[in-house]
RNA sequence: CGCGGGAUAGAGCAGUUGGUAGCUCGUCGGGCUCAUAACCCGGAGGUCGGGGGUUCAAGUCCCUCUCCCGCAA
């Protein structure tokens, strides 16, 4: 099938990978605009143009998809069907329409649950012991369209986010592979979400960093997972600040939330909200690299207060 | 030229006004103990990121290169 792909990062490139492997013909690679990103002020590629270019597909980077030119692009573009995953962007319904097979859209959740820009994040967060990915045809109302089809998969309960986006992402090019599989054989189904069980996932911000240690333990443990790789759950140790990559479950206590109970070969201990603690086992300070709390332990002293 | 922190023993850190490098953990050997994520004794392990300079003398001061990281985007 003659495919226009929209997509961003690593999540994308695997379903991008797959459609091509598939040996569709991709007749472009929509992907958001190279932006100043890192240290410096160096701009970097998307993962999903650095594919784009290594397989010579044309790539395009618009930056405004409502001015006309972007509907133009994409009529000259031809395609039977359009693919996102992960882009970025809410595609004006113009746009949506243009492809006879319609638009559809590589989802990382069970819909209607998780609508939005991170519900990966935010279904660990949650605590969610099961997740998956949901394709569908693309609505003018954001995650809100007809599902084509589901796949599902078990959140372990040590998993953090990152690690189940590269499963997801998997998982997700399987689903699309399948899906195109009935489109083309007129055998796909539409099914509509039951919108009336619609959850959001908003987008992650830096703010949802710092950890409130007066919240029960489960729930700061899922903070730390659910905000791999980025932002991460962080909390000021001796005056500076670190972020937490991993922890390991406590015991009871009646300390006050947020005191630093003990330090050693366990990690280092912290009371939380529900009168249980957790260790802190792997973390990284300012200016330093990612640790064990072990390592940490051996040249910096532990305070017993923090914020 | 966005702001800033850092590079010293396998790991994490100290190192004062320049004077031949120290701590904790680990490691090796020994001891103690019913036992230990415990304790005691002893040992090994570093051309102080690379290069250049100042000096009688540089981990420490100056210049430069490389790499790592936090913030901000």
């Amino acid at each position: 099938m003659r495919i226009l792909f929209m997509g961003t990062p690593d999540f994308a490139v695997a379903s991008l990978r797959r459609l091509v492997e598939d040996g569709h013909e991709i007749c472009g690679v929509f992907t958001q605009p190279d932006k100043p990103k890192n240290r410096g002020h160096k701009v970097a590629f998307s993962p999903v143009k650095e594919y784009a270019l290594s397989r010579e597909l044309p790539v395009y980077q618009p930056v405004k998809l409502r001015d006309g030119s972007a509907l133009t692009l994409v009529q000259e573009l031809a395609p039977e069907l359009i693919v996102v995953a992960a882009y970025g962007k809410i595609l004006p319904e113009d746009i949506l329409n243009v492809p006879p097979y319609g638009s559809i859209n590589v989802h990382a959740s069970l819909l209607p649950r998780y609508r939005g820009a991170a519900p990966v994040n935010r279904a660990i967060m949650g605590g969610e012991s099961v997740t998956g990915i949901t394709i569908m045809y693309m609505a003018k109302e954001l995650d809100a369209g007809d599902m084509l089809l589901q796949s599902q998969t078990a959140i372990d309960p040590e998993e953090t986010a990152a690690a189940l986006m590269a499963r997801l992402a998997h998982i997700g090019a399987q689903a699309l592979h399948d899906a195109l599989c009935a489109l083309q054989k007129g055998t796909a189904v539409r099914t509509p979400q039951q919108h009336h069980e619609a959850t959001y996932a908003p987008m992650l911000s830096r703010e949802e960093s710092p950890i409130d240690w007066t919240r029960p333990a489960q729930a700061i443990r899922n903070q730390v997972r659910g905000l791999i790789p980025w932002p991460c759950a962080c909390t000021v140790l001796g005056g500076q600040t670190v972020k937490v990559y991993q922890t390991a479950p406590g015991e009871a206590t009646d300390a006050a939330p947020g005191t630093v109970l003990s330090g050693g070969k366990r990690g280092i201990e912290i009371s939380c909200g529900d009168g249980m603690s957790l260790f802190i086992t792997e973390l990284q300070p300012e200016g330093g690299k990612r640790m064990t709390a072990d390592a940490y332990l051996a040249g910096h002293s532990i305070e017993t207060r923090h914020a």
